[in-house]
DNA sequence: ACAGGCATGTAAATAGTTACATGATTCG
DNA sequence: CGAATCATGTAACTATTTACATGCCTGT
């Protein structure tokens, strides 16, 4: 058996804590790791089917009302192979962040013009703060501590950003060569 | 003419600078932006070819003594699509962090094994701000503010990332129960 | 002579998103 | 009845990495 993708082990993660179907996967992992790593149908799906394939999920029929569904459960070897990996150090580390790239071109810009991409990548992490602190009232409610442990660390992440580009957005503006009225 | 992915800005904002080859444009990217948005030769040859084709940038052959080489310039257009592409608001932004989703499953792992991830993660972070702290140097010598500012935002970044590993540490640490000799 | 860096490029594989198709069920 | 949500899936596309191939030049 080749090794699975990181997204592989999300999938694994989820179905670890209780059964659920594909649905119910990425709307979990809409609330809580998207952040940090995304998940679509489009990979989700396919694989599940592999992972039950490999024996490290069970899928049963669990229809709501008379609505076919298929639910996902973890088996020993998946505990296992979870286990496994979470042991391993972690490897992929990406981060790919359009609002810095501007910024670092950002000298082909009169100042003014600079300073609005971090108003810009300052408006668009406020946002995302507040949908953290909506995410958070419902994870500390869980008895599993490490959600609400990533969580916080999300908005913490968050309002240094915030906080960092209105530092920069100042300095921009402090250094740029002012109009003098006399 | 489709739009052009932020990989082709990144080319484009590379040799707004000063006219450089594909292999120079890698090893500055590597020095720089790669901490943020990456860019391998798969990507960077043949998007050169094609911001060529639309006369965004320009090559012209170059050898560094007898060894051939062409350097790509940026043109009038490509300038003005620079220009225009950063006074839109940035768009992708993306990050996939293993150690966080490590982090996020963690219960399934006793407290020790838990912290060992934050450790790891801790590791990275205090390597990456060794890099950084060496492109400081060199960064500074520019007469261009802004890729210090993003390099130094990078440092905070990390530093900040590095303080929240130690404290989680800690944190997990604490509340696991202990063993008492009493 | 040979190692290492300069230089250009491509093929294949991997990863991931988007958009679409389909259909059932529930709620107002 | 119609909209929203539940539910599963796939095809096409886009993006990106990895690995390889090639060859020249420079310094030891």
């Amino acid at each position: 058996m080749e090794q699975l993708s990181p997204t592989a082990y999300v999938i694994l993660g989820m179905v670890s804590e209780e059964a659920r179907s594909g649905y119910e996967i990425k709307a979990v992992v809409d609330n809580s790791t998207r952040f940090f790593w995304a998940a679509s149908y489009g990979q989700i799906y396919p694989e599940l089917k592999r992972l039950a394939e490999a024996g490290l999920v069970a899928g049963k029929d669990a229809p709501t009302g008379g609505r076919k569904r298929t639910v996902y459960g973890i088996t020993a070897d998946g505990e296992e192979e979870l286990r496994s990996w979470l042991r391993q150090p972690p490897e992929t580390v990406e981060m790919r962040e359009e609002g810095l790239l501007k910024v670092f071109f950002a000298n082909v810009l009169p100042p003014a013009e600079a300073a609005e991409i971090l108003r810009s990548m300052r408006a668009y992490r406020l946002g995302l703060i507040e949908r953290l602190r909506a995410m958070e009232q419902m994870t500390a409610e869980k008895e599993d501590p490490y959600p609400l442990i990533v969580l916080r660390g999300g908005l913490e992440y968050n309002e240094w950003f915030a906080d960092w580009c209105e530092r920069v957005e100042a300095q921009i503006l402090d250094s740029a060569p002012e109009k003098r009225s006399s």
